[in-house]
RNA sequence: GGCGGCAUGGCCAAGUGGUAAGGCAGAAGCCUGCAAAGCUUCCAUUCCCCGGUUCGAAUCCGGGUGCCGCCUCCA
């Protein structure tokens, strides 16, 4: 079985064929940096991560790029309520950012390019796109015009007469600009509520529109076709329609072909609002107590294309799940001797995971797959049937799946610190005279510490609670 | 109004025609000095509702209900 996605351009599941095997080259849309990211935008990062890291496993060369909006209105407003330069805010959020990468052990992208250091880049796709007759210019800004684009509309379906009518309600096209509502800016010329926010080009002086970032950014760094372009499905229309539609018509070749959009997350069943009260940043829930590894859980194990609804009940379940692959862990490592070496229960378990992800990353499927070896393999430990060998490689197997997950490898108590250990030694010699008043009381006082013993056949085991 | 998605046990969630994975929570048992961990058993005669197709449907078709997203530069 091949890898297959599902693909928003054909809404079809499709056997994933890069343009050029075994590369593949991967653009995602990255974050605006006028704030904190929310776990809402951490979702969409998270399955970007699953998708690289399985690709990655399945042996494909990835080479990942992700964009980072450092200019753009909520921007320019930001600086002019704070009164601080443009560099100064982005910087701030960037380099938050990165931090909450590395806590949700979401991998790096190869390049962040940023939209401020790539202007003549822009510059250079709006020029070719207005000798080709796609824009126009009113007041010093420049339109990209969708009439010119029959195609438009083909990713998200959107009808583009319907989208005439502005039905919605909510475009007053009397305001507008454009010859058409529809068109949208390529190059917006500066006014005094920019501030000392604009580049001085051959265009003028002005700043880009946003989906020309895009565009430019991934064509330097991608070429101008590449395989998988991914977003949210708020981002389909019309940002990667926009895309496409000045991309196409700069190159006048295929930009994309295959398109991943990631489903919302909710929580509590609903949209985040800060108004509702569930607004929440990585930080937030860290400091609510929420462990790191249990919000990448809950954030992964919802299939990409459905909503998932965070809850706080579900990043308890997601603890306690990892605290049963960490006890399976400290299990194996106990194992000692000759035994039955495991390898058919490996070899299936990692088969079905294989195929779970093969079909559209099939997550949930996936764990399964894993859960039920972790139950079958404690089956035979209980018998007493298993190796060293076969322990080993058990531990093998979940460091090689854990590549792609970044689930199965919680972090060990390897440092029990000492007073510790000592309390523990107490307590075994208290068994052994079986006081076991004594025994108990020492367990229950390591308890309040924050640490439980558990009394294995090898010996206590020693673990942070 | 247009486009799209979703509806499976207390919670999360697989499963696209063959008779309901898995995790969490809960109950009982085994094990244990007692626990914990682990294992075993139990926990949806049923998959939003109503029709239809079929030997057979959670899965296909028709209708309905509910929830959600997009239609302004929100992942």
């Amino acid at each position: 079985m091949a890898v297959c996605f599902f693909n928003t351009m054909s809404r079809k599941l499709e056997p994933f064929v890069p343009l050029e095997p075994p590369k593949v080259k991967l653009y995602t849309c990255g974050p605006t940096v006028y704030n904190f990211a929310h776990i809402g935008n951490f979702r969409a990062y998270i399955f970007e991560d699953l998708l690289k890291r399985y690709l990655r496993f399945r042996g494909y060369d990835v080479f990942h790029v992700m964009n980072i909006t450092d200019v753009e209105d909520k921007l320019i407003r930001t600086c002019r309520e704070t009164e601080k330069p443009l560099k100064e805010i982005t910087d701030f959020y960037i380099e938050a950012f990165f931090k909450d990468l590395d806590i949700l052990q979401i991998e790096r992208a190869d390049v962040y390019p940023r939209a401020t250091e790539h202007i003549p880049e822009m510059v250079e796709i709006i020029k070719k796109l207005r000798e080709k007759g796609h824009t126009y210019e009113h007041e010093g800004s420049i339109y990209f015009r969708l009439s010119s684009f029959p195609r438009y509309g083909k990713l998200s379906h959107m009808n583009i007469e319907e989208l005439k009518i502005g039905a919605s309600g909510r475009v007053d096209t009397d305001e507008y600009e454009m010859e058409d509502a529809r068109d949208f800016a390529l190059w917006k010329a500066w006014d005094e509520e920019d501030g000392d926010v604009f580049w001085e080009t051959e265009l003028g002086k002005g700043r880009p529109g946003w989906h020309i970032e895009c565009s430019a950014m991934s064509m330097k760094y991608l070429g101008e076709s590449f395989d998988i372009h991914c977003g949210g499905v708020d981002n389909m229309f019309p940002h990667h329609e926009n895309e496409i539609a000045q991309s196409e018509c700069a190159t006048e070749k295929t930009f994309v072909k295959y398109w991943l959009h990631c489903a919302h997350l909710v929580v509590d069943g609903k949209k985040m609002s800060k108004s509702l009260g569930n607004f929440y940043t990585l930080r937030d829930l860290l400091e609510r107590g929420l462990e790191p590894l249990a919000i990448r859980w809950v954030l992964m194990a919802t299939h990409y294309r459905q909503p998932n609804n965070f809850t706080f009940e579900t990043v308890e379940s997601a603890s306690n799940s990892i605290r049963r692959i960490r006890d399976f862990r400290l299990r194996l490592n106990e194992i000692k001797g000759g035994g039955d070496e495991l390898v058919e229960e490996s070899s299936l378990c990692e088969k079905l995971f294989v195929d779970s992800l093969d079909d559209d990353l099939n997550i949930s499927s996936a764990l399964g797959a894993v859960f039920d070896f972790i139950r079958d393999v404690n089956k035979k430990v209980d018998a007493g049937k298993v190796g060293e060998k076969g322990a080993q490689n058990a531990i093998n197997l979940l460091n090689k799946l854990n590549k792609v997950t970044g689930l199965f490898n919680p972090d060990f108590e390897e440092d029990v610190p000492t007073e510790v250990l000592e309390k523990v030694m107490q307590r075994q010699q208290a068994r052994r005279d079986k006081n076991f008043t004594l025994a108990d009381m020492i367990r229950n006082q390591l308890f309040e510490q924050g640490w439980v013993i558990e009394d294995a056949p090898q010996g206590p085991r020693v673990k942070r609670k």
